[in-house]
This record gives C-alpha cells, structure tokens and sequence, in this order.
DNA sequence: GCCATAACGGTACTCCAGTTCCATTAATCG
DNA sequence: CGATTAATGGAACTGGAGTACCGTTATGGC
C-alpha cells in the first residue's frame, strides 16, 4: 500500500511485481500461521525470499502490509450461485460465509485481518472497500426479490447482505457459539424475515 | 490472568491486589489511547506506578493482560432498562451497544479487546465469557415477551439480544458504515420481526 | 541495445521490549 | 508482634525488531 511517491510507484513492472506477488502471499501465509499479533515483517521477507529491507521500505508495519493485502484480496472476486429464490440465495451466501469462517486457515486469516484494521484506518479502509465489494456482489438477488415482490420496495439490498453476514462474524470473534450450518440457516431465514417485515427499507420514520 | 501458582495467588490481599487495581486501570487508559497494536507492558506499568518487572511477572503478555482486564469489566454489570414492550426493550439495548460504539474512547477499548482475543484462546475465552453474562442480562425481556406470546415458544432469548448486536458491531469492525440512532434502531426492529416470524426458536428441522 | 536511475538487498548499527538477578518490602500465620 | 517468605521493584543485561548506508541489479525510455 505504498503512499504518494513511495518505491514501486515509478517502475512498478517485471521484478517490482514479483517482489510484491511474493510479499503477499508470504504475508497471508504468516498471518495464517502466527495471526496478526505475532507477525514480523523480516520473517515475511524470508518467506518471500526477499531483502527485509524491501519489506520495510515499502510497506513499513504491519497494518500497512495488510492494507495491501486487502486491496489485492478485494480484486479477486468470487461468483455467487443463483437459486432463484431470495431464500435460497441468501442460504448459499450465509453456508459460503460460514464455510469460509470454519475452515481454520481462512478463519486465521480473516481473524487477523480484522484484528489489523482495528488499528489502522488505512487498514480499516482496505478492509471496508474488500467487503463492499463482496457485498455488492450478493446485492442483485435482493433486488431481484425486491422486483418479484418477495420483499418490499425501497429494502436496502445491501443492507440485508451485511444482516446475512452479521451474526456469523459476530460469533467468530466475540460470541464465540458454534459456528455450523444451523447456525448460517438461522442468519438467513432471520435476514429474510426481517427483510420481508421491512426492517431493511431507506428513510422509513416509522416501522411499518 | 494468572496461571496454576502464578504470583498473586498465595498472597492476594493488600499490596497485590492494589497493584492488580492500578495495572488494570492503567491498561484500560493505555488501550483506548494506543490501541491493542501500540500497547506496551513498560508503558503500562508506568501509567500504574508500578514496576515493569511486576507486569511481565504476572501478566507476561499484552494479550495476557487484557484477558484480565476483560475478567475484571465481567465483573462489574450494568443494569438495563424495562420498558414493558418487546420492540421498547430491543431498542433500548440496542441503543446502549450503540451510544456504546459511539463514543470514542470506549469504541477505541472495545476494538482493542476484541482485536486481542483473536489472537489468543485465553483471551478469546474471556470476551466470550463477558459477552455472555452481558447478554444473560438483556435475555429476560425476550423470555417476558414469549410469555406475553408477543414471539413463539421455545425461541432463544439469548440469541435474540445477540442478533441485536451484531449488525452494530459488523459496521464497528467490518463494514463501516454510519453508527447511528437510525442504524440502531433498524438493529432492534430487524431482530423482531426476525423472532416473531420464528428465526430464533431452538431446534427446527424447517423453517416455519 | 544503452543509459539513467528506480528499486532491490546485504551489512552493520541502534534502540528498546522483554528477561534475569537480587535486594527490599510487606502479607499472612503463629 | 515477630518470623517466614510471597511479591514487588530497581538495575543491569540481551536479543531481535526496525533503520541507515551503500553497492548491485534490472526496468523503462530513448
């Protein structure tokens, strides 16, 4: 994530890029492994085979490592299946969330993700841009819901996205319940629900 | 947190207990101020007036302190508000977490733990344990409301208050979008309409 | 293909988080 | 109240995270 004229920015081709693709993924590696408290960028250099001095001079801490790997995260992106019902597609998204957050290296990672953005507002940033765009992503089945007259016009598509995703992310790092798939039914059965009743819909003064 | 025959645990009166005190208010302060990643134990035994070789002693590590210090807030409870109607009850809580939120230097500890306990099962062990004592006490007016028949038999009361607060803490940490009163109160009346469709009663087999 | 220089990488250095050691203080038991 | 020793706290030490310096590599423009 380097700044205004930071090294990489002039010559950003052939070894420049290399050096970064490889930085990266040492970086997610050692997040995985050691989780954010216990990251040392000279040890992500030596996983990356590159001079630690390359690591400190374009990226400096931690938090801005991660930033960098967000912003790299947030460009691959994900296709989401279609169900055709707006319970079906929200149950796929929430079993996706919830096999992602209880497969142990991506929940590491995620873990530590979130964990560096606490600290850092480029960080936090990097991390809201990565899930908005995965959010938007999912949006289209709400709106088409939305069209069929599943759900009343004016829902926040993305906003019952996020309310999928909510209670998931609140067990992984503060409630701590089981994680299972009774547990991602329940996120989305009760985003629908309250989607349907029409707590999700823009500039209301009063609950319907 | 100290371990089996940690120092603290033969002579726990007087002297050790004030420095417990002192630490722990010191730690506190240093982690709304720093934030988990700046957190430093020399830092914090100076801001207690008390020896840095008595911090690394007892507490050992940054996370190790704020597991204890998270054992220490378990203790003290806030007491909730009764407004006699479900959605009266849910929004107030919901109001709490977000005035909570909102307010800067309790957001910054917040962060702070929850960024800790990712990084460490003890401490992981320790938010869990204060979260669920804090739902526990946001719980009865859920179970008042099945009784009144306002929501289904057998819905989980706990993990109602939980669906409250989730979304709030997803903007805190994830999604980042504006923490408000509106943001709030769509919180409480999601959740709701969520338990009065039935999303929260324990042990289906199908969706309602 | 050649030049200017952006970017990398090794080495040596600094500084402070975390440890070790031991003298001092005071909590608990009788 | 006095003895025992748990617990604290100062001071000196150590290792490694982060920095500075400078020679080497190879990118991008001509």
């Amino acid at each position: 994530m380097a700044g205004e004229n930071e090294p990489g920015t002039v010559r950003p081709g052939g070894r420049t890029a290399r050096v970064r693709e490889a930085v990266l993924r040492a970086a997610e590696d050692a997040l995985t492994e050691l989780g954010f408290t216990h990251l040392d960028l000279a040890d992500v250099a030596r996983r990356a085979g590159v001079g630690k001095t390359t690591v400190y001079r374009r990226w400096g801490t931690v938090t801005g490592l991660v930033a960098d790997v967000l912003l790299d995260m947030a460009e691959q992106s994900a296709p989401r299946t279609e169900t055709g019902s707006l319970s079906g597609d929200l149950k796929a998204n929430a079993r996706l969330v919830q096999r992602t957050l209880t497969d142990p290296r991506q929940a590491a990672l995620f873990k530590a993700l979130i964990a560096a953005a606490t600290g850092d507002t480029k960080t936090a940033a990097a991390l809201h841009r990565f899930y908005d765009i995965r959010v938007a992503e999912w949006a289209p089945c709400v709106r088409q819901a939305v069209e069929r007259g599943e759900v009343p016009a004016g829902t926040d598509a993305e906003e019952v996205v996020r309310a999928v995703s909510a209670p998931l992310y609140y067990r992984l790092l503060i409630g701590g319940g089981p994680l299972d798939e009774a547990a991602a039914d329940r996120a989305a059965e009760a985003a629908e629900a309250a989607a349907r009743a029409g707590a999700y819909v823009r500039g209301r003064e009063k609950p319907a």
